[in-house]
Order: C-alpha cells, then sequence, then structure tokens
DNA sequence: TATATCTCTATTGACATAATGTAGATTAGT
DNA sequence: ACTAATCTACATTATGTCAATAGAGATATA
C-alpha cells in the first residue's frame, strides 16, 4: 500500500517548485541540497514529470525546472498516476489501470467492493489537493510552532 | 500504492474460511481451487496468517484450515498489517511501522499532512470491515443480479 | 502402517526500484 | 567564438521484493 520513493520524491520536488512558481526556474541541485534527494536520480523523475507536462524545464546556464501549469491545475493525483500507475489498491478496481482479477467473480466479489470504497477514498484526497493546497500547507506548517505531539510517533 | 499479490491472495483466502466457518476446516487444496491460487504459495501465505494468530491448522489426513478466531473480531487491516507491514503510503506517518523520512523537516512537512489524511481514510476502512462483513457482502452480492455497469470498467 | 495433509527451509526467476556513469546538447554571459 | 553551468539521453548496475517452486519432514486419521 506503500507510495514509492520515486513517488515521494516527485512530490516534495513539485512543493519546492510551487513555492518557487514566481521564478522563472529553479534548478536541480537547488532542489536535490533542499530535499535530501539523489540529484541523479531527481533528473529522472523530473523527466518524467515533463513528459506528463506537468513541469518545464530550460537549459543552458541559467536553466532549471518550472511549473508547466499553475499549481492550482495540478493534483497530487496527476503526479503520482504518471509516475506510478494506478493509485487503487488493486488493479481490478482502478480506472485508468484496470487489470483482470484472477477470482473466480470478479462482479461479485466482496474483497473487490471493499477495495473500490479504499480507492474512493484515496482518490477522493489526491484529486482535490493541489500542489497549491501543498504550498499553502507548506506556509502555514512553517509559521506555527511544532506540534508537540508529533515528535513521538 | 498497491496491495501485492500475497495480501491479495490472503484477503481472498480469509474469505473462503469465513463462508466456512461451520466447518472444522477447510483443506488448502479447496481455497486453492475456488479461488485460482498457487496452491504452494497459498501454503506460505496461510502460514504467515497463522503464526500472526489469525488462522489455525489442522495437520493430517482430515487436516486443513480454520479461523482461529470469529469473523467478526479479525479486520481486514489486521491481516494486512501482518502481511505487509504499514497501510499508510508513507512510512513516516504510519503509527505501527514508523520510518524516518529523509525530508528536512518532517514535523512541518505539507506532504506528510496529506498523507496522513490518506492513511487515516485507509485505516478507518481497513480496520472496521471484518471477515464477518466480507462474508455478508458476499452472500448479498451472490444473491443480487450483476450489476451491468459493473461490466465494463 | 499407509496416505493425505500440513510444516518448514531454501532457492529460483522475474521484475521493479534506486541509483550511478558517461557522453552529449543547449544556453547565458563574456 | 568560448566557456561554464545546466539539462538530456541512454546505458548500466546494485539491490531488493515478489511470486512461485522444490523437496524433505512432521502429523494425524483410517
Amino acid at each position: 500500500m506503500k507510495l514509492s520513493l520515486r513517488g515521494e520524491y516527485a512530490l516534495r520536488a513539485l512543493l519546492v517548485l510551487g513555492l518557487n512558481y514566481d521564478r522563472p526556474v529553479v534548478r536541480i541541485q537547488t532542489i536535490s541540497d533542499q530535499q535530501n534527494i539523489p540529484k541523479r536520480f531527481l533528473e529522472q523523475i523530473l523527466n518524467d514529470l515533463k513528459s506528463a507536462g506537468v513541469v518545464a524545464s530550460k537549459r543552458g546556464v541559467a536553466g532549471g525546472y518550472r511549473l508547466a501549469r499553475p499549481p492550482e491545475e495540478i493534483t497530487l493525483a496527476t503526479a503520482v498516476r504518471h509516475l506510478e500507475g494506478a493509485l487503487a489498491p488493486v488493479g481490478c478496481v482502478s480506472e485508468r489501470f484496470y487489470e483482470k482479477c484472477s477470482c473466480p467473480d470478479e462482479a461479485r466479489c466482496a474483497i473487490r467492493s471493499v477495495m473500490k470504497e479504499v480507492r474512493e477514498a484515496v482518490v477522493k484526497i489526491m484529486e482535490r489537493v493541489t500542489v497549491a493546497e501543498l504550498c499553502e500547507r507548506s506556509r502555514k506548517l512553517q509559521q506555527e510552532p511544532v506540534n508537540p505531539f508529533d515528535f513521538s510517533i
């Protein structure tokens, strides 16, 4: 049920690009440093996001990456789906990446009906939250003091 | 964001065991046949579930598996957690399988705050749904005609 | 005792993930 | 034009997990 590191890095990169949406571009090196992401790996990920139309790049000395669209228009669902496929916990409840199940009667499968609920719950959040929303949250969290209950988990 | 085949098989096996809770045991072969699960692989999975205290086994000629506890007391969350660990999409929001994140400030991470919501949503469903609930749904679905909208996805 | 079953450990192959290596293309500023 | 900083592209490797298979062994019933 986990997001891959690839997906996690992508979201962190998008957050940085969102927070710097006023600037022309942000360098890979900068994102890599800020977020502790291996630079070469990040290159690949940003390239993926580029072919997905989520970010755009500028080459050369003053080059770097920027969001290809306004932060309000980029949902987490879009990014994750392009990077790792389905948000659904099993293929047989995915709308965009449907895969047939090996179970005897998919249409009347009780597990499938539960997994549909899980899918809905996840998609609801991931499609609602945009990079802009992420940036807002980030700014708020920076201002507020650290929640002491968050330390020991 | 996917459940492994292992986890999926486990749930399907638990459903079969739940539907046959009145019988002393169900053979691996029977489950394997009904659900199209490779038998040897299923053995391992049931063994895992046994060490998790979810199922019990009886050896010998009239042997097989049964639920170790009433179906009402076995949640999907329990089974999945024993088989594949965290339900959370990232380690840093998992309560039982917490892992430190590489991000600069975990306590004020905006992505983490979203992932917490996702985790909550998933856990809420998986902890509420028991094997008994699964069986009820299965029986209802067997009675009802197949929903035509379910065919093409 | 025979046989059908579960038990356990080990191993394999396939695949994805995560990362690294190397060379090349582009662009701003000089 | 030159140079340096950057992105681009493709190849390669390392690692790990997943899914499955193999084979010997233990157990209980008839």
